[in-house]
DNA sequence: CTGTATCCTAAGGGATACTG
DNA sequence: CAGTATCCCTTAGGATACAG
């Protein structure tokens, strides 16, 4: 039994929605990174070193397609693109904020075993 | 530069220890549906009806590994086995909640259309 | 009743190379 | 600078069947 569509695809909970908007392995960082304000393409590759551009260019349309980002082209040469979040976007940062939190009690807590490395 | 490591694995963020932990399509309606208490093989399949015994039955015995539910098996017959959740497994009710009201959220927005399907 | 194995498909995501 | 395309591989997860 079908609770609500969305896009032509079948939800059965609220939290599959939240997981279209948020799931994935990088459009979490890329909202994290955008927490502080406004970004060009170029600064997203610095702040998440391990992106590919593959990942960074297809999670930031995703993230326009669900109105979590969007997109302000400057038309200047070379050419200048800015992200920034969207209301939709902030709100989010709440649900990541309690990701991010229970990652560090696990981290915390003795039955989780972490292994810190040096940083580099 | 990695973060950290478990079990193996390297992390870069606490949020993907996160989602080790509770991601996948299945182990949040299982936790969800151990909320109010232990319940027995059978019953999640009543309370979650599209699950399949192999992810249901993989997927108890990953948050198992991961301390996040505590099963105890007693030795009648027909057998009964008893699932219900640790304190870790409580204290990801926190992240749940907040994945949820996401959701909601995201429902109730306008630019979110929602079609409803009849129940059934 | 409570699992467990085997096969298979679809989708996410990495590597690499090229463009306005 | 800021994309965009193509190929390929791994893995989550579905269908199905069987076992203690």
């Amino acid at each position: 039994m079908a609770d609500f569509k969305y896009q032509g695809r079948i939800y059965y909970t609220p939290i599959e929605l939240t997981m279209t908007f948020i799931g994935g392995t990088w459009k979490i960082p890329i909202i994290l990174s955008l927490r502080k304000g406004a970004l060009r393409y170029g600064d997203f590759k610095k702040m998440i070193p391990h992106i590919t551009d593959k990942m960074l260019f297809s999670q930031l349309r995703a993230l326009e397609k669900t109105e979590m980002v969007i997109r302000k082209s400057y038309r200047e040469k070379p050419p200048r693109v800015e992200y920034k979040l969207t209301a939709f976007g902030k709100r989010s940062l709440l649900v990541i904020d309690s990701l991010h939190r229970f990652g560090e009690y696990l981290m915390s807590h003795e039955s989780v075993e972490i292994v810190r490395q040096p940083g580099k």
